[in-house]
RNA sequence: GGGGUUGUAGCUUAGACAGGCUAUAGCACUCGGCUGAUAACCGAGAGGUCACCGGUUCGAAUCCGGUCAACCCCA
């Protein structure tokens, strides 16, 4: 067999196929590298946010790889060359330690020391890529374009030594500091944590809530009252806090006086007798006996002081202050220059042997502590207190608020600018800019970067016995310090290096700290490309990159890091664009979850799941919207878009074989349906691109999807006849070539999103380069616009519309010719011309709106008239029902009002009815009012076409079920009743023609068909005519 | 406790910033039809308190205020 231009598709081709054979070319020819290497005339600067290959990847992972795979492929094929289209791999981090202390049933800090830190750190390096080859795998599933020869690794001594120089560039601006304060912090991890590390932790529970008496030092019988939900926390109390410009009252419950804020009086005391009141301010200064006599009061403490941050939303109005476990404590504390009480170890513990709790974690404690405070007649009241509180977001442990030194990036001083910066970012969607994201950047908190752990990026600090500190910029500077440089940087071999201090000779030590992972992932706009010691990286054309995604967690995680130190390093926003992503949930639109064990690997769905498909609907809306994960969905939207195309390649291929069709470039004729759609193309050209470039993918979904429906079911649906004439002329041509434009251009503008598809397509169409997307993407051409043809076109399809309408009520079949249309409204004959086929009349006439077959007929609307004309109303409504009602009309809309028999009609008081003549079925189309009148009377001639017709139907019918080509010849025979008999007679042609027969007989033999049309037997058998 | 987003038919969804004919379309459902694309297609029907309450307005899915629910973030 020859082979054929278009390549046929055989019936039952699937996705899964064509993606087979797509991926299968990809590999022969290796089309991905010549995508990497593509070049281009504007640069597009990528970064991947780097995820940690010690999980499975899961469906959501999916999604945002397919958005970075479109944005990267739209923007190689509108000439961008793509900086750094490469993969990362995030590696630190407690995540990763935990997973290792699970593994080695590890419990404590110390455990891991006495294990040694060497062999753990080897642990973790290998744990995180552990799920390596399954992410690459789901990439390669998914088409996701990237390099992965050159992804980068924050691991890596490269990518470390980028971050010491950005490390020491702050330390010598000041913004990296040293501090002993309260931060939040894991008893068991036994470490601080950063303000987006806590944030993720937060837990609803339930904890004592206590009202407790510290008595006035000053004053008789009087105590102040104070609220906690941290007993634990009382013998360490130091002050108590009021807000100075609150309310307060003195009140007298049993002979004793208490102060509390007046609001919240009533709600703490049943009964109680107000004597005074005064504001906060007043009782500053005020001194009292310390609650718990444990621990010795430092010197200056045990008295009242102001604080901004006290509310009467509840507790009592008074805060007690213990500064060693709490930020606003700790700051009064500070600011009173206080020494602190902390009788807490580093696990948490009671360590203070004058405690009679000493030793138990302090959490356990409370109950205790409230069973003493009862007994001693301190407690006031004692309750359950519901509220959020946080815990480690990976071990679970409850966080305490803990005094510590830790190295602290001075964000807060930098604000404003992340303020300002944040105001050149593209959000997508935008209401994150100045809600979620721009937020947070007003309150931003300096950063908690140290930690004292062990699988991480070493703080590259020494210190000497004196104080002195040095950063350490890069690992040359070891060197040249006096120190070696170890092969690994990473602890412990980092922690041996010592030297001299440079300032008095000194012997240094590193700080033990390694710093947050989010440092690490943050600083992956400089670091991935070893910043400044190598590489192509130039901060002023690569910062801020183009685009970032990750999902909506992210936008106050990396997207915060990144534009944090961005804004330090660079002075600059970090990201041009950002897209934030929202979950993917199960199909009863449940979150995901492993607990709940609904969690979906992308791996299981894409073995079942084509890519392309799965790429369409993660843009079927907008992708900040939640989606829950229904295949039924999926199948729906690739079928009605993909399959839909297929369908139509299919169709073009069989004919334009036949044909020996050749494309050479678009050669219109005249016909409107072809300039019809060529404009179609072209203004889905244009909506596609500019959707692309403001990020909003789901529109060109969108709109593909009504494209598709318009290509398939109206353009192809009429045209289709003239594909089947005979000879090759000027229309025919034309009709060819728009519909291999239509489909090329559809299939290169969804090439981003839907690729494997797309080069199905590209390639057999026979498109000149090796893939679709080593092209251009499709160029708008205004000139092939014509939107006024486009606005006569779907009116002409509204009239279609209503003819079919009008069919259907009146019971006639679409295959029955009608004597007569008529139209009356805004319509363009030469429009009509060519979808008249699918109205099936034999004439199609457009008349005046006053020559319409209709009769007015005028009555009067009795609520109106009756009490206006009374006694005359009968006999005016007699005379007006016998007029002709278009005179009726006329009058009025000459005069505004008609008189009759001397009375004067208002407009109002008349209704006129249209009623269509006897012959014919009216409507009016819905959008554009225009009047369609069918003549239902059918003469004989027609019925007997319709017959015709019907018979056709049935032959052809029989025909695809023998699995016939359409240029196999035939030999009917037909039983039928005498109308029948003259419908075959008179359309013998007609009816050989439509169904290659060659001849027809009229008998009765064996083995025929027997079917019924319009209620009358009609049997018939046919074969292959020899 | 504070902030943000969302809520339109059984499901998915347009319209909301710029208020205006009968609230858009698809899937599924019922009935009818079409057939040289056929695991495709067309028409009709049914299905809606546009989450709820109130306000502004001649007119509100749309603007404003409040409530409820879901999700997210923060403390």
């Amino acid at each position: 067999m020859q082979s054929l231009r278009f390549k046929q598709i055989e019936p039952g081709l699937t996705l899964k196929d064509i993606d087979a054979e797509i991926r299968g070319y990809w590999k022969d020819k290796d089309i991905l590298n010549k995508i990497l290497s593509k070049g281009g005339s504007r640069k597009f600067v990528f970064l991947e946010g780097p995820p940690t290959a010690n999980g499975r990847p899961h469906i959501g992972h999916a999604m945002t790889r397919t958005i970075k795979d479109i944005v990267l492929r739209f923007n190689t094929m509108t000439d961008h060359k793509i900086y750094r289209r490469v993969g990362g791999w995030d590696c630190h981090g407690l995540p990763v330690e935990l997973e290792a202390e699970k593994h080695f049933g590890f419990h404590t800090k110390s455990e891991i020391i006495n294990f040694g830190v060497e062999k753990f750190n080897e642990y973790c390096r290998e744990s995180i890529f552990r799920y390596i080859d399954e992410w690459k795998q789901v990439d390669d599933l998914l088409g996701f374009s990237i390099d992965h020869n050159g992804d980068y690794i924050t691991l890596r001594n490269d990518y470390i030594e980028s971050e010491w120089f950005a490390l020491k560039t702050m330390y010598k601006s000041g913004l990296l500091y040293k501090d002993y304060t309260v931060v939040p912090y894991c008893p068991r991890c036994e470490t601080s944590l950063s303000s987006h590390e806590v944030a993720q932790g937060y837990k609803d529970v339930k904890d004592p809530s206590v009202y407790v008496r510290f008595k006035s030092a000053d004053e008789e019988n009087t105590y102040f009252v104070a609220w906690t939900t941290t007993p634990w926390t009382l013998p360490s109390n130091e002050f108590l806090v009021v807000n100075p410009e609150m309310e307060y009252s003195l009140v007298e419950v049993q002979g004793l006086k208490y102060y509390v804020a007046t609001s919240r009086a009533s709600s703490i005391f049943k009964d109680y007798k107000e004597l005074r009141r005064l504001k906060g301010k007043d009782l500053v200064g005020k001194r009292y006996i310390q609650l718990m006599p444990f621990l010795d009061p430092p010197k200056g403490t045990m008295k009242v002081v102001a604080g901004s941050f006290v509310t009467s939303e509840d507790g009592s109005g008074i805060v007690h202050a213990a500064p060693a476990f709490g930020a606003d404590d700790y700051q009064i504390g500070k600011s009173e220059g206080v020494e602190i009480l902390n009788p807490v170890d580093k696990n948490g513990r009671f360590a203070d042997e004058r405690l009679p709790w000493n030793g138990k974690f302090v959490r356990d404690a409370n109950d205790e502590i409230i069973v003493y405070l009862k007994k001693n007649q301190l407690l006031i009241k004692s309750e359950k207190y519901e509220h959020s509180y946080p815990f480690c977001y990976r071990c679970d442990t409850p966080l305490l608020y803990y005094p510590l030194d830790a190295w602290f990036i001075a964000v807060s001083r930098i604000r404003d600018k992340l303020v300002e910066y944040n105001e050149r970012i593209n959000w997508k969607p935008e209401y994150l800019k100045h809600g979620r994201f721009g937020n947070f950047l007003g309150e931003a908190k300096d950063w908690n970067l140290s930690r004292d752990r062990f699988w991480g990026t070493p703080l590259p600090a020494w210190r000497c016995k004196n104080g002195h500190v040095v950063f350490v910029g890069s690992r040359k500077e070891i060197e040249d310090l006096g120190g070696n440089i170890p092969a690994d940087l990473h602890r412990p071999y980092i922690d041996g290096v010592k030297f001299r201090c440079p300032t008095c000779g000194e012997e240094m030590t590193r700080e033990p700290y390694v710093i947050d992972t989010w440092f690490d992932s943050g600083s992956a706009t400089y670091a991935a490309s070893h910043y400044p010691f190598e590489g192509n990286f130039d901060p002023e054309t690569d910062v801020p990159v183009s685009f970032i995604t990750e999902a909506i967690d992210q936008t106050r995680g990396w997207f915060y890091v990144l534009h944090v130190i961005a804004a330090i390093m660079f002075d600059k926003n970090a990201f041009e664009s950002a897209l934030s992503i929202n979950f993917i949930l199960d199909e009863q639109g449940r979150k995901m979850s492993k607990s709940k064990g609904n969690s979906v690997y992308a791996l299981d769905f894409l073995n079942e799941v084509p890519p392309d498909s799965l790429r369409l609907f993660f843009l079927y809306g907008a992708p900040w919207k939640s989606k829950n994960l229904d295949k039924k969905v999926i199948d729906e939207v690739s079928r009605k878009t993909l399959m839909t195309v297929l369908n139509v390649y299919s169709f073009f291929a069989y004919n334009a074989n036949i044909d020996n069709f050749e494309y050479a470039g678009l050669q219109l004729s005249n016909n409107p349906l072809d300039r019809y759609m060529v404009s179609k193309t072209n203004s889905f050209i244009k909506f596609s691109r500019e959707a692309y470039e403001s990020l909003d993918f789901h529109e060109v979904v969108r709109s593909a999807m009504e494209f598709v429906d318009d290509l398939s079911n109206f353009y192809l649906r009429l045209s289709r006849r003239r594909f089947w004439a005979d000879g090759f002329d000027e229309d025919k041509r034309s009709a060819y070539s728009t519909l291999y434009y239509a489909m090329m251009q559809f299939v290169a503008v969804m090439a981003p999103i839907t690729p494997f598809f797309s080069d199905f397509i590209y390639l057999n169409l026979g498109g000149s380069m090796d893939s679709i997307h080593l092209e251009s993407f499709p160029e708008f051409d205004p000139k092939l616009v014509d939107e006024k043809l486009e606005n006569g076109m779907d009116r002409a399809y509204s009239v279609i519309e209503t003819v079919r309408r009008l069919r259907q009520e009146n019971s006639i079949k679409g295959r029955q010719p009608l004597k007569e249309i008529l139209i009356a409204g805004d319509i363009d004959q030469a429009v009509l011309e060519v979808v008249k086929s699918e109205l099936n009349a034999k004439d199609v006439r457009i008349i005046e709106k006053e020559k319409e077959p209709i009769t007015l007929s005028a009555d009067l609307r009795m609520d109106r008239a009756a009490p206006v004309l009374r006694a005359k109303v009968n006999a005016v409504r007699e005379k007006i029902r016998s007029m002709d009602g278009r005179l009726v009309q006329d009058q009025i809309t000459a005069n505004g009002f008609i008189e009759i028999d001397g009375s004067r009609i208002e407009p109002d008081m008349v209704d006129i009815s249209r009623q269509p003549d006897p012959a014919y079925a009216y409507s009016q189309t819905e959008k554009y009012s225009i009047d369609v009148f069918i003549n239902k009377n059918i003469d004989r001639d027609d019925y007997l076409e319709g017959l015709a017709r019907e018979i056709v139907r049935r032959i052809q019918v029989m025909r695809k079920e023998m699995s016939l080509n359409y240029t196999d010849r035939i030999i009917a025979y037909l039983d039928v009743s005498d109308d029948f008999v003259d419908a075959i007679n008179r359309h013998s042609d007609y009816i050989k023609n439509e169904t290659q027969s060659d001849k027809l007989i009229l008998d009765k033999i064996d083995g025929m068909k027997l079917w019924e049309i319009n209620g009358e037997p009609v049997r018939i058998k046919i074969e292959l005519s020899r």
